[in-house]
DNA sequence: CTGTTAGCGCTTTCAG
DNA sequence: CTGAAAGCGCTAACAG
């Protein structure tokens, strides 16, 4: 079956199609009987408008691209789901990529990305990325790009993130005040700003409550598994090993939760553990796990949004701002209780 | 900054832009010296093809679409990584839509697929459809679509599902040899072949035991979870109450864990739980959920790859196949200690 | 081996 | 109020 087209339309109506084009954008200019009777041909058979030709002629595509580093993840999972609530309500369609950590997908993802496929781009970054100016590709497009979580702070678009010093203060307090003395930190990538933000939030803890910083606390993590869970044993075998753990992501918790498992460490009485985790079903959940909550689904809307307001207004360049909302400490067992 | 495009790199050159194009293109028909010229060139200037250009042109968009319920579910989200996965691969571009068991949504959204902006569709049905008829306006365009997990039985097309009957037999049964008498079964929408066959197995199990079918355990679910939770209360509050739950969906176990903690049920003293779940959090999860759990990302890889033959193969038309993975039968303390 | 040309389906001046 | 015509950027005959 052919598809129908402007043309056809035109052909059945013995009209121009100019006029039937007319017909679905400019209600002026046009009566209003031609129009009722192109609208009510088109429904009939089931027109739509071609989107790859009205596409090339505008030079809109009515759709954006999602660049984040994994999908399994519960933090990403809601924020997509924000993301595309919001899509779905202005009729944009979502493209979506995973870069897997693996800063040469992003760049390619991003190189893709400027010629038209989509109006505007939404972007957490991959953790191992050092230069980001790739993304310069995409201003120089006049493609709007808007940051969630995983931020550039140097870049100079639209940023929106948690209050992640104020977590990491907030988490590290947390394991002082349930007598926790030797606490150690788990995070991934120092090229993350967000991962920095956090520790600067846990060593400025230790500093007010007058710990010391041990180096050898602080664990830097891959984005192998495998060599985290041995990083993270080790940790849990030093001669002075930690009795908190304040874990910034939550994959890092559960390689925690299992190490400590092998070595027979009892949660929370010989360690307590908090992690930045946004796994929801409490009902299930191991109760021993205190966690700081992300309001991913919020950023998620939050940052498209912003996205589609600018392509809206044709506000090419996304203001330098920084958006941020709150995380929340939700206390479990492991810590509440002695 | 203008984007670059076939006609610029023409003019730089001194060469049509037919062989600018077919530099791209067709290898042979063309000087190797040109060819190298033209793409060393492009490189330079980063030039990539228009893709509504070249898709309106070809009718073919290099893009696929993928049709869910839902994201925030672990069986999704491991289904779309093995998507995407394959999609990266050949270099395929991944549109998602979210119906939220909406039927409306899921007609809308096929509405707008069947005119060229994707090559191909993946779909898992939302809940509450009763007339697939939707589905025919994309074969009628020539526009492959496979099914996966949500398949509609009596589609003319590949569907990938996983061995539910089987799976709803051997949960039943793994309740049956922990000693339950009274196995209730929740279930989320009769409209769902996927639900009928679990069911199917549920029933063959009982009558396989010697145990007889009792309406009254037989909870049909909804799209809303606080009816749900209500419905589960009920259940538990019977007087003749269960002493083993079947769910046939992740969520609706997490509700009912939460039901028995309000009622004070003990699990898996007073009740043992099994459910469909793709948790795969183990060392967080609480121990007492036995689960049967789909090969999601291995689904999603199947469908994925099934279509992309079909649509390098220009074979328009996807065979009428059922392509049956198996799920695995995870048993933990809920049922595995008496 | 290279160039000319028509046209994918739509939008948008510009004339009438 | 309606229509003719140009052209978005690319591809694919077809000539040369």
């Amino acid at each position: 079956m052919d598809p129908i087209n402007l043309k056809k339309l035109a052909e059945i109506l013995n009209v121009s199609v100019s006029t039937v084009s007319k017909a679905f954008r400019d209600s002026y200019d046009i009566s209003p009987e031609t129009k009722s009777r192109i609208l009510s041909l088109a429904k009939e058979l089931n027109y739509q408008p071609n989107p790859y030709a009205s596409g090339l002629r505008t030079q809109k595509s009515k759709t954006i691209a999602v660049i984040i580093p994994e999908i399994a993840n519960n933090f990403f999972t809601q924020a997509i789901d924000g993301i595309e609530s919001i899509a779905q309500e202005k009729n944009y369609h979502v493209l979506i990529y995973f870069t897997h950590e693996d800063y040469t997908k992003e760049v390619a993802f991003v190189q893709h990305l400027q010629h038209g496929r989509v109006d505007g781009v939404l972007i957490s970054l991959s953790g191992d990325a050092k230069d980001r100016s790739h993304l310069d590709l995409l201003g120089h497009r006049d493609i709007p790009l808007v940051f969630f979580d995983r931020v550039d702070d140097h870049a100079k678009t639209t940023r929106v993130t948690t209050n992640d010093f104020e977590s990491g203060y907030m988490a590290t307090q947390h394991l002082v005040e349930q007598g926790c003395k030797k606490i150690a930190h788990l995070f991934f990538s120092k090229d993350l700003s967000i991962a920095n933000h956090r520790m600067e939030g846990y060593l400025q803890s230790l500093h007010d409550h007058r710990l010391p910083v041990n180096e050898k606390l602080i664990v830097q993590c891959t984005a192998n598994h495998v060599t985290n869970y041995g990083l993270i044993k080790n940790l849990l075998k030093q001669k002075h090993r930690p009795d908190g753990i304040f874990s910034s992501f939550e994959k890092l918790a559960l390689l925690s939760f299992e190490a400590c498992e092998e070595l027979a460490l009892n949660i929370p009485r010989d360690i307590k553990i908090i992690s930045f985790s946004n796994i929801e079903t409490a009902a299930l959940l191991n109760p021993s796990l205190s966690t700081i909550t992300q309001p991913a689904f919020e950023m998620g809307k939050e940052a498209a949004s912003i996205l589609f307001n600018a392509l809206e207004n044709n506000s090419v360049s996304i203001a330098d701002q920084k958006v941020v909302l709150n995380s929340t400490l939700v206390k479990r067992k492991s810590t509440s209780r002695e």
